[in-house]
DNA sequence: CAGATCCGAAACTGGTCAGTCTCGTATATA
DNA sequence: TATATACGAGACTGACCAGTTTCGGATCTG
């Protein structure tokens, strides 16, 4: 939304002539965008100032301006491009549990832990400002849970688990206890935290028979 | 902690004559440290300024600062001062489903939210202040945990779940949903959820037989 | 009533930060 | 080489806010 009338679309991928120069071109937005997740995540909304992402992303202040009327915009724009999950290429591999641990890998974890973060650094914002908060659920929340939703259904087409089953309740689960586990334990969500929540919560609540006994 | 070497335990409590005048007396310890949980689960830390809190507490700006050094440690006092559950009067039903239904009361899941409302408002300041980061876990996360500790301990000792279940782990089950509903999903955790968490999530972890066919 | 104490109100100080503006430079076109 | 554009750097402005100070009034003591 905050995109479509913007710029990104025109200028992040113009490819007018990357001359030999180092970086400059035009439209360095989304060396801008990176810069402003991860100040996000760091400092959160409050403690970022847009001082920090000019900085980390070698740009003048005025060049912030010069894209985004404000920093509120800014961090609209920067959660909207987080790079989605792609719902097409989920793992498919005949068992809900396969389907489960074959999504933990170290690189979705990071991405994981990094979006956690971003969440948690907005948290005390969602409630002052709309537009972030419908940001952040299409970006960050929705898909994840989707991610889940999927997950299960196919396992509940499958015959694998049963009809009565909340499909929607369970796949809040694992993003509910990883969030949690994150920001608030500050613990880390690794593969480990991540097959206990499988094997012990997951799939009994699935009501799938046996949680594997190796 | 940072309770103890302070002032609370003498002023606030302290008899004196509470004279017929309205309300001034010493010590309004109590109504300021109100106040700043009421602003600060209502603009989280950084939304929150003192002068807001003054003006709650229908207190001037200079008595806050004649009884706390700065807005920091008003804040964790403040935090230390949540009224704790009693860990010596939780239901005792029989049943770990009963058990877990008796602590649905209204005056609890109000309590409840409160409280998270409080911790995500200080979500990003976490990492900054690890003395604000203790007293949140001992004031808040650490009770909430332990009171399902305690109930799941107590069905373990009766038979009523296997000694197989992480019961640590199961333990943050509902504060984990209940936090990411209200903070993330911004909806209610109300009597229906919980009851939904219990026989669809919680007991099916625990190895309850029959989540309960009404 | 006289002195001491504590209060709430509000003025004040200093630092921080969002947002603006200027300027010197580097690039791109021609 | 000349012109135009967009950049990074950084000075600047204004608002806001933590923390301090002042002051007039109300209460308690004697």
């Amino acid at each position: 939304m905050t995109l479509d009338d913007s710029h990104d679309a025109t200028e992040v991928q113009a490819p007018q002539q990357p001359r030999l120069g180092r970086k400059r071109d035009h439209s360095r937005d989304p060396e801008i965008l990176e810069a402003a997740l991860d100040v996000l995540a760091e400092e959160g909304y409050d403690g970022m100032t847009i001082d920090m992402v000019a900085a980390r992303a070698k740009a003048g202040k005025a060049t912030l301006y010069r894209r985004w009327p404000s920093k509120g915009e800014l961090v609209v724009d920067a959660v909207a491009c987080l790079k989605q999950v792609d719902l097409e290429h989920l793992p498919d591999t005949g068992t809900l549990r396969g389907d489960l641990v074959a999504m933990i890998k170290p690189r979705t974890l990071e991405d994981a832990e990094r979006k956690v973060q971003i969440m948690g650094g907005l948290m005390s914002v969602l409630s002052r400002s709309p537009e972030l908060a419908d940001a952040i659920s299409a970006a960050i929340i929705e898909p994840r849970a989707e991610v889940n939703r999927i997950l299960l259904r196919r396992a509940l087409d499958r015959g694998e688990i049963s009809p009565e089953v909340d499909i929607d309740a369970l796949a809040l689960v694992s993003p509910s206890m990883a969030s949690y586990r994150t920001l608030v334990l500050k613990q880390p969500v690794d593969r480990e935290f991540l097959i206990g929540l499988i094997d012990g919560v997951i799939l009994p609540a699935a009501g799938v028979r046996a949680p594997v006994e190796a």
